[in-house]
DNA sequence: CATGCCCCTTTGAACGTTCAAACCCTCAGA
DNA sequence: TCTGAGGGTTTGAACGTTCAAAGGGGCATG
C-alpha cells in the first residue's frame, strides 16, 4: 500500500517484460493467450492501475473531458444542466473518461479557461452547453483543432466552412433535443382535449431555443386551422414575468383557454396567474373552480366552454413534479450519452461495419459516412444526434 | 501552435537552464531578480504552460480534487448540492485546483470508484458530501491516508481514534452549516410575529441533519416557554409527504398556527395543505383568506387569533424563490470555499503567523494549532468550519 | 542448409517535469 | 594564499508509460 504498483512490478511478477504488460492492456490481441492470462492474474493480485499521468506523457491523451458547470442560473431551469451533467459523468465513466469541471462567467473568461486547460490538464475534448447565436467558443476550438461536441444546435450558423450550405453541418458534432417537436406534442394534446385558443408563452425572438419551441406550437396550431396570431407573448424567463404575460393573455379580448410555455418558470408563473385571477374573481364571469382546483373559462366560440384552463411547461424540472405541472421532458441522460458517443467516435474510429451510434432513441443520426480517418479533426466529422422529447402529463392538463 | 512549448524551449529562449525556469515557477526566491524577469518574459511570449502530467509524474501531485455528483435526488433539494458544486469549482480554481467528477450509486460503488481514481488519475484529495450515520467512506480514506474533507459533520462518530472524547474531532477536517441555528432563527421569527403554537415538519429520527434541525426548533420553543411536545411530525422528504403531515398538524385538536420545516419540499407540501384546506372550507370556522392569499386560523388560546398561517422551509431552493416561500439559506459558496481552504492547508502548510482560514464568516474555526507538520495525514489535522445560515423572509411568513 | 516469414516478446528511447547533487563565482576570514 | 561559505545556476537522473525497432524461435520454402 505504501508504494505504488508499477507496470514493472507486474512484469516481474508475471515473468515478462514491461511492454508485454502494456500490450495486454492496450492491444491484447498481440499477446499469446497463456501469457495474457498470467499477466492478468499478476495485475489482479497486485492491484495494478495504469498511471494516467505517465500514460498521458507518452500518448498525449488524458482521458479527461472538460465541461462547464453553470452558475445558479435563473433558478428553476438550472436543474436541467445539472441532470445533463450527471448523465455526462456516468456516460463518460462507462467509456473510460472522467469529467473535469470549470466555471466561467462570460465567453471571454471561458475561452481563457480553455487556453489554460489545454496547456495544463490537456483534456481530450470539451462539451459545450448552452450554445447561442454568434457563440464564439466553437470557432475558437475549431481553429485549434480541439475536439468538442455541443449540447445544443449551432444556432444561426450558416454551415461550416467546408460545407456552407448545410445548416446541419457546422463542422462539429452536436446533440440536441427537438424542442419544436415537444411544443408540437403539447399543443396537439391540448387540441385533442378540446382546446382551440391555445396560447404560447415564450422568450423574445432571437434565441435559437426559444424560436424553435415557439415554432412547434405555431405550426401545430396552424395545421389545425387556428391562426396563432395574437395568441402568444414574449417575455424574459422568470416566474414573475410569466405571471404577468399569462395574465395579459387570459384577459385579452379573446382570451386563451390553454397555454404552452417555453419553460417551467414561465409555466409556473402562468399557473399563479390562473390561480390569482380566480381568487380575485376577475375571471369568474363564466369560470368556476373544478374539483382539482382548476379554473375554467367559458363563453368562447368553438365549443370549448367549461374546459379547465390548462398549462404545459418545458423541461420537466423538479418544480413541475412538485406542483403537478405537465411539462415536456428532455431525455437528458441520452443526450449526455450521445455527446460521449460522438466524442469517443472521434478518438477511436469505429471498426467498419459497426453501425448506429449511442443514444439512437428516435434521434436522426447524422450523415452516414463515419469517416474512418484516424486523423481526428481532419475535415471535421459531420455527425449529429437529434433526440425527441416526451410529454409528461400531470394535473395541470 | 502545432507543437507544444516545453520548459526547455523557455530555457533556451531565456538563455538559462531548465531547472532555473522550474525554479522561477516553483521557488522564485531562489532566482536572481534579473534572471527571473528574463524567464518570465520568455514564458509570456512563448505562451508556456506547465504540463500537469509531467509535473505529476515527478511530484506525485495532480492538482485534482475529486467529488461526487449526486443523482437526481428527490428533486427539489438536489439543487443544494449543485450550488455547492459550483462554489467548489470556483474556489478550487482560485487555489489552482480542478474538480474531477464521478458518479456513484451506493457506498460500495463509491468506494470502488475511490480505488479506481486513486490508481489512475490520482486526485490530491476528495470532498465528500451527504455524510450520514455510519458512513464508511471516511474510514476507507483515512486508512489509506488519503486527504479529504466532508461537507457535513461526521454524524454519530464518537470521535477519532486519537481523540475519542471529542465529538468535533473525527480525525478529518469538515465543513458544515449550523442547521439548528437556522431552525432556531426561523422559530424565533415566528415567535416575534406573535405565534406560539409553532409546529415542526421533519424527518424520522436517526438522520443527523434532520435531528439537528429539529433540535433548533425544539430548543427555541422551550426557551420561550412553549412545550414542543405534540407539535411536530416526522415523515419522508417529499411534497406529498409534507402535505399529508402538515394537514394532520393543522387539523389536530390544538392546531398549530405556523410551521418550520426541515426542507423546502416539506414546506411546499405544507403550503399546499394550507391552500387546500382553505379551498375546501375545512378550516374556515374562524379562518379567512388575507389579501396575500394566506389562511388564518383563529380561536386558539394565547392571543394569536387572526394571524395568518406561516410556513418556513429550509435550503432556500429555487422553488422557494419561485413560490414566495420563506426559507433558511445555507452559505454554500462559503462552505465550498471552506472545504478548499481546509484541503490546501493540508498540502501547503500556512506560514506561521498566518491566521484565520478561508470562509471565516461567522463560523467557528477549529481548534487552533494549524499543525505545520509537512506530513499530511500524520495524526490527522483537527480542523473544522461551522457556518451560520441566514433566514430569507418572503410572502409565506 | 540458408532464407524468409510470422508470431510473440524484449530493448532502448522518449514524453516534460522536478529532485538531488554538483558546480562556479565572489567574498570574507585565517 | 588557502579555506570556507553562500548565492545562483547547471547537470544527471528519475517518475511510469508507450512507441519504434529489434530479437528470437519455429516452420515452410527454395
Amino acid at each position: 500500500m505504501a508504494t505504488k504498483v508499477t507496470i514493472t512490478d507486474v512484469a516481474r511478477r508475471a515473468g515478462v517484460s514491461r511492454q508485454t504488460v502494456s500490450n495486454v492492456l492496450n492491444s491484447p490481441e498481440l499477446v499469446r493467450e497463456e501469457t495474457r492470462d498470467r499477466v492478468r492474474e499478476a495485475i489482479e493480485t497486485l492491484g495494478y492501475r495504469v498511471s494516467q499521468a505517465a500514460r498521458q506523457m507518452r500518448t498525449g491523451r488524458s482521458r479527461l473531458i472538460a465541461t462547464r458547470i453553470e452558475p445558479d442560473q435563473d433558478g428553476i431551469n438550472g436543474s436541467v444542466l445539472d441532470r445533463f451533467l450527471h448523465g455526462l459523468t456516468a456516460s463518460a465513466a462507462r467509456a473510460g473518461y472522467r469529467i473535469l469541471l470549470y466555471a466561467a462567467g462570460d465567453e471571454r473568461s471561458e475561452i481563457d479557461t480553455f487556453d489554460d486547460l489545454v496547456g495544463s490538464h490537456e483534456p481530450d475534448a470539451f462539451v459545450l452547453t448552452s450554445t447561442y447565436h454568434g457563440d464564439g467558443r466553437p470557432a475558437w476550438l475549431r481553429e485549434r483543432r480541439l475536439p468538442f461536441v455541443t449540447f445544443g444546435r449551432p444556432w444561426g450558423n450558416a454551415g461550416s466552412a467546408e460545407n456552407p450550405d448545410d445548416p446541419d453541418d457546422p463542422g462539429h458534432p452536436w446533440v440536441d433535443v427537438d424542442g419544436a417537436a415537444g411544443t408540437a406534442a403539447a399543443t396537439r394534446h391540448l387540441l385533442d382535449v378540446g382546446h382551440r385558443r391555445i396560447g404560447f408563452l415564450g422568450w423574445p425572438p432571437g434565441s435559437g431555443v426559444g424560436d424553435d419551441r415557439r415554432s412547434g406550437w405555431a405550426r401545430t396550431l396552424a395545421e389545425a386551422g387556428v391562426d396563432p396570431a395574437g395568441l402568444d407573448q414574449a417575455t424574459d424567463d422568470g416566474v414573475a414575468d410569466g405571471e404577468k404575460a399569462a395574465r395579459d393573455l387570459l384577459r385579452a379580448e379573446r382570451p386563451i383557454t390553454a397555454l404552452v410555455c417555453a419553460s417551467d418558470s414561465l409555466a409556473l408563473g402562468a399557473l399563479h396567474a390562473v390561480r390569482s385571477l380566480t381568487a380575485s374573481g376577475q375571471l369568474t364571469a363564466s369560470g368556476r373552480l373544478t374539483a382539482e382546483g382548476l379554473l375554467t373559462v367559458g363563453g368562447q366560440a368553438g365549443g370549448e366552454e367549461g374546459l379547465p384552463v390548462r398549462v404545459i411547461g418545458f423541461d420537466d424540472t423538479p418544480v413541475a413534479k412538485a406542483v403537478g405541472l405537465s411539462s415536456v421532458s428532455q431525455p437528458l441522460a441520452e443526450a449526455a450519452a450521445g455527446c460521449v458517443g460522438l466524442l469517443t467516435r472521434l478518438f477511436d474510429p469505429p471498426s467498419p461495419g459497426d453501425h448506429g451510434g449511442p443514444g439512437d432513441h428516435g434521434g436522426s443520426s447524422g450523415s452516414g459516412e463515419s469517416g474512418a480517418s484516424s486523423d481526428p479533426g481532419a475535415g471535421g466529422p459531420r455527425t449529429h444526434v437529434l433526440l425527441q422529447p416526451s410529454l409528461i402529463l400531470r394535473q395541470s392538463s
